[in-house]
DNA sequence: CCACAAAAATGACGTGCCGTCAATTTCATA
DNA sequence: TATGAAATTGACGGCACGTCATTTTTGTGG
């Protein structure tokens, strides 16, 4: 009886480096939101593990490097949930609204998981990872479909994906800060803010 | 004949204190230009000045804070040129692209300067310090007064401000990355998108 | 002009973190 | 079990930080 259904028989050599970095993961998560990045340091995470200090460069070059790896984490669990609202919407709007609502989501439950101190302190976010590249080439891509198909006017489809990614990067904090947070209020507030604005914006070449 | 119109004699001590200081803060700004926040040292930044290393410390404790002055400056640069925007427009309509024309022109001009990196390198954006919250607070008190005076639906002005900052924020490099970057092309998107998207948004309470 | 006190500048020093690396342990394979 | 590859270990040299006793500069009163 095999441990996993999965067809790799996986030895204890490749099972130790996937828990390893795992658990260097998990400690720099909690660490980061312990003291915040900055005063964070490569040996307060690796203290969090059983490691010694030096296999922390087996895994990482820097406390950077840790630091992208837990952001574009973030970023890889996001883009299915992008992708299932986008397959599952019966309209763009529909899509719209979802999209939102899984990003506000989704940022609640970031930030609700390791203990009280909810924001402040909170690190800095980085867009320009590879996984968080991937997430504007996918919003991107979708405006530029339902452009294509008549869903949206002619607009420029680089800036509209920017501003529905500052929207949802400004609005994410400031629905965390109400009490409660009302995630669906911030996405009828977005989604209509995008749509209904097209009407006025001006149309690209 | 005294050297300056000022009523203020301001003895020698005063003027090397405030001369010091501002050395630091134009040092910092090329080194951060230069090396990247991260990778610069404060002895990167008091080599580029005739002072000690001790002497950094009499006027700053960290280099954190040395880069919020530097970023409250743009701040503060930045808000007159909103006000005289805010007192200069004939329509809400009128505002709002003065200020985001007024606000890519400044992000555009800041990173114009210091040589040619013009951006990647660029320090993370800070938008918690006093400064900052200030331009926030101006922007939202701009929107509550349209709202009070019928120029605007009533909608919510905090959640209103912060995507009008999330837009600004998320436009302003995506137009750098064009050439020629076309402040008024972007303006003229941030402000139909606000505009126009506003009849769309719920109403608050 | 000088003496003296307050303020500021200096740079050497203790501390702690970083990233490396030779030595050691663990694992896969025959 | 023997053997080599791979991964782990922790000590070490180097560097940056922030402090502080000392020195220099500035303002003031005699």
């Amino acid at each position: 009886m095999s441990e996993t259904a999965s067809i790799e028989p996986i030895g204890k050599r490749e099972k130790t480096k996937v828990a390893n970095r795992q658990a260097i993961l998990v400690a720099a998560r909690r660490v980061f939101a312990e003291l915040g990045y900055e005063a964070a340091t490569v040996r307060d995470i690796i203290r969090g593990t059983e490691l010694a200090s030096g296999t922390f460069y087996n895994y990482f070059r820097s406390k950077e490097e840790v630091y992208e790896a837990l952001a574009d984490d973030g970023a890889r669990r996001f883009r299915p949930i992008l992708r299932v609202a986008r397959e599952h919407a019966k309209s763009f709007e529909d899509y719209l609204r979802s999209a939102f609502v899984a990003y506000f989501r989704f940022v609640a439950e970031e930030n609700a998981e390791e203990g009280r101190p909810v924001d402040e302190r909170r690190p800095h976010v980085r867009t320009d990872t590879p996984e968080m590249m991937a997430v504007y080439q996918e919003v991107r891509q979708s405006l530029e479909d339902a452009i294509a198909h008549g869903d949206l006017p002619h607009v420029d489809a680089d800036y509209l994906a920017h501003a529905c990614i500052g929207i949802a990067q400004e609005l994410g904090p400031a629905m965390l800060r109400r009490s409660p947070p009302d995630i669906d209020t911030a996405a009828a507030f977005a989604t209509g803010l995008i749509l209904k604005g097209l009407e006025g914006a001006p149309r690209k070449d």
